[in-house]
DNA sequence: CGTGTGACTCAGT
DNA sequence: GACTGAGCCACAC
């Protein structure tokens, strides 16, 4: 949905608890700790990072990700849609099959099977 | 410091 | 099964 002009949410301010600074720091890390053959969900890692809601937080820190070393195509939407990558969202595709997952159409098969939660 | 926005997700139609 | 609407969050400008 790209359509979605909506209000900006008004101020919002709940501390974050656990002073979380460099909130993306924390999903390069969890993103990097993805092991091969397996995706995680933006809102999976957005749970490991420590915003269980932030899924789309998530996905703007992988649009801006610095760090070349986080495999952010292991990153995949919950509906086993991949997202996106950039501007080539085929990259992401090869290189997810490169890495062993299957996949039908544009979406992940046996996208319950690898995704991998932090947990196995 | 305030606003906009997007690589999201859930629920309803 | 697909599309739309609405909510939520952190980051970049």
């Amino acid at each position: 949905m790209k359509a979605n002009g909506k209000a900006p949410g008004t101020s919002k301010k709940k501390t974050r608890g656990a002073g979380v600074t460099s909130f993306r720091r924390r999903v390069f890390s969890i993103v990097r700790a993805i092991p091969v053959g397996r995706v995680a969900t933006y809102g999976d890692v957005a749970q490991l990072a420590g915003a269980p809601r932030a899924a789309r937080a998530v996905g703007n820190v992988m649009r801006t990700c610095d760090d070349p070393s986080v495999p952010c195509h292991r990153v995949t939407g919950a509906n086993g849609a991949l997202g996106g990558y950039g501007s080539s969202p085929l990259l992401k595709r090869q290189l997810l099959i490169a890495e062993g997952i299957t996949l039908r159409g544009g979406r992940l098969r046996e996208f319950a099977k690898i995704r991998w939660t932090g947990r196995r």
